[in-house]
DNA sequence: TATCTTCGTCACCGGCCGGTGACATGGACG
DNA sequence: CGTCCATGTCACCGGCCGGTGACGAAGATA
């Protein structure tokens, strides 16, 4: 039924991100994958090689995290514009079922998959804390890199902890009004600490 | 072998540490128990009533979060206890794998087990608030767990990211100078949104 | 028409999983 | 002594896993 290589590759490649964004990335094996294309699991090892190629052509179809140029650009000042990002991650970690998966499975699991995976995040984060820099040229004792990660870390922590599987953190945002105190204490915190750094 | 029930659970309880500690809480199943502690698995159902059962008895067993008294006793001011619980936070995290193990279950998988073990550091971490607050009398529109909430989660998460398997987030703080740069911002930021939000 | 390649199906393998029922053993207690 | 029960052992179950080898069916090419 339906031959054709780029099709059913397509078919394929589909299936997985619903599965993933559906039943999480503990979920995600050959089996599993092959029964919610409809294909045959052999077809995963001939046309991907296996799982980890099929999830890095997954992974590189899906744009999943904040683009540095479109921060930079919308922001006047340093402060706004790292409140700006940081919210944004957090907000994507909580939105996107597939961004939230991939980072609890670069948490879980350390394997040829979440390595390339952690390298494309890595490379955009890069480059928006680049643009941060280089926009607004901060004083050079501002420990740029360490602040945003310490409040991206926060923001992506508090989403995954607040999604699907939802424990407590003390205050686990879960109403609305409970993400404007987490973010009312990050702008707070990101006012501040630029200038106290300085 | 070494009958006895006394001395049996308490060896089955011991390799379950063990095991969680040395291979994750992804290999925690009653097979890999029992072989670790040399019993028959049929044990873990007869005194346990099953894993959940074990693994409760098992996080009973280890004071694995800071002390509230602890923590507020040996700090002057508010600024240093803040400073003084979230970083202990991270260092526990950082330093005791099993504690490690337990955050990542909670953020992986929700379920009886799970779910106990976020109720118990949930209790501590209330308690450390209230401690806070009484202790220091703070005027009431800082928002005192989103603050907690958000530093916390910072540290926790990066010292999730930090230890065993290893990706980035642009400034993965993995020698002790990151784990400085880390700490200095967090410093800035408490001693700083502590004045801002008031 | 005959051949060859690509696409897809099917059946099967060994291995590990959680879970259970039947049975040996040894000690306390009557 | 005999009984009884807690303790520990062993073999087995069904189910899912990742992975593979053999085979059929469609379509291009000669």
């Amino acid at each position: 039924m339906a031959r054709g290589s780029t099709e059913t590759r397509e078919r394929i490649v589909q299936a997985a991100g619903r599965l993933l964004a559906r039943d999480g990335y503990r979920a995600m094996g050959v089996n599993a994958i092959a029964e919610e294309a409809g294909a045959n699991k052999v077809l995963i090892y001939r046309y991907f090689g296996g799982l980890p190629g099929l999830l890095g052509t997954l992974a590189r179809a899906h744009p999943l995290w904040p683009r540095a140029d479109a921060v930079v650009d919308s922001a006047p000042t340093l402060e706004r514009a790292l409140y700006l990002a940081v919210l944004e991650t957090g907000r994507l970690v909580r939105e996107q079922p597939i961004a939230r998966e991939i980072l609890l499975w670069e948490l879980a699991e350390r394997n040829e998959v979440t390595a390339e995976l952690s390298a494309v995040r890595e490379r955009e984060t890069e480059r928006l804390i680049e643009a941060l820099r280089s926009r607004f040229s901060l004083p050079p004792f501002v420990d740029l890199p360490a602040l945003h990660a310490l409040l991206s870390a926060a923001l992506s922590y508090l989403a995954l902890r607040a999604s699907d599987p939802a424990p407590t953190f003390t205050l686990t945002p879960s109403t609305d009004s409970d993400w404007r105190r987490i973010e009312r204490a990050a702008a707070a915190v990101v006012r501040a600490a630029v200038g106290v750094m300085e």
